[in-house]
DNA sequence: CGCCAGGGCTAGC
DNA sequence: GCTAGCCATGGC
């Protein structure tokens, strides 16, 4: 019911296509989300990224999205789904807004969006997430791509593809951890592992429940609640879901709770209170709480 | 130097 | 079922 059909106008043009009639995206906001890794800022304020084997340059000119290297086709069947531009994100904001925290936390990231990202990407790294920073968690990726990932050109520049599991299976754990990802190597490999031997089908999991995948991606070792829940939302597409980390559980306990909770009570919270638009809510709330800074939350204990 | 980072595993109750 | 201590690495 939150899909409605967008107006746009879309148009190639030699290796760019021109998106017209964009509402409700800002690039900084939604690649600085901590949602995902490989998108940089480049001096003009575009963003150029690796995704799906292919690298790109995204720029917005007030309601104009420019995708840089890149064709019909695969705005249609990639980016389209990848920003997530067959949603109404004005829709979701006004729902969310009759809830006063959530409304005053949408004014710091009015231009969010939840990215559709590769699921096998995603896993690993929110595995390379945990108990990690995001400046630590984006050298990691990169080390990882440059390492076992193969390399394409744009604009005279190498960049590299993300590692697929078969080429991470080929390797050792040893040689997997001088990405500088310690402990987290041989949750790396075992992902790769029962990937690449299908034990885990990534392909197939949006056939399943919620938490049954929740369950399969936990038989990974590495792989907990949160690393799952992350994999669910942003790249499975299960909105009903509100991945809990010490950021969102301060938040949601400063601002709702007024007191200490555990992770899985938070959670049962908000889905309770944002149902279906529990995803979107947790991107909010996780963007305005890290916008707020430490001031508020950074003596706090987890 | 110690502390902690978008967690999860393990051992010990 | 619950939790404290631990984990590689790096920044402060």
């Amino acid at each position: 019911m939150w899909v409605r059909r967008m107006r746009y106008s879309v148009e190639e043009k030699g290796t760019k296509v021109i998106v017209r009639g964009i509402a409700d995206f800002n690039l900084k906001e939604t690649f600085e989300s901590g949602q995902c890794f490989r998108w940089n800022e480049e001096d003009d304020g575009s963003y150029t990224g690796v995704a799906y084997d292919r690298v790109v340059n995204v720029k917005l000119e007030g309601d104009t999205l420019i995708i840089d290297n890149t064709n019909l086709t695969d705005f249609y069947d990639i980016w389209f789904d990848y920003f997530d531009l067959g949603r109404d994100y004005g829709q979701i904001k006004e729902s969310l807004s009759k809830d006063p925290v959530l409304k005053e936390a949408i004014k710091f990231g009015q231009g969010i969006r939840i990215l559709r990202q590769d699921t096998w990407e995603t896993l690993v790294s929110f595995i390379v997430s945990q108990n990690n920073r995001i400046p630590q968690i984006k050298k990691v990726i990169e080390n990882l791509a440059t390492s076992f990932g193969n390399p394409i050109e744009y604009k005279g520049k190498i960049y590299y593809t993300f590692p697929k599991p078969e080429e991470l299976v080929m390797y050792d754990v040893e040689t997997i951890a001088k990405t500088r990802c310690g402990f987290r190597a041989k949750y790396i490999f075992d992902a790769a592992s029962k990937v690449f031997s299908g034990e885990i089908n990534l392909l197939k999991l949006h056939e399943y429940s919620t938490s049954e995948i929740r369950d399969i991606l936990m038989t990974i070792n590495g792989v907990g609640p949160k690393v799952a829940d992350c994999v669910i939302l942003y790249s499975i597409g299960r909105y009903d879901t509100f991945p809990t980390d010490v950021w969102i559980k301060r938040i949601v306990e400063h601002l709702y709770l007024k007191r200490e909770g555990t992770p899985v009570e938070i959670q049962l919270f908000a889905i309770d209170k944002f149902g279906d638009l529990s995803g979107f809510a947790q991107q909010y709330l996780f963007y305005y709480g890290r916008e707020m800074g430490k001031k508020i939350f950074g003596e706090r204990k987890k």
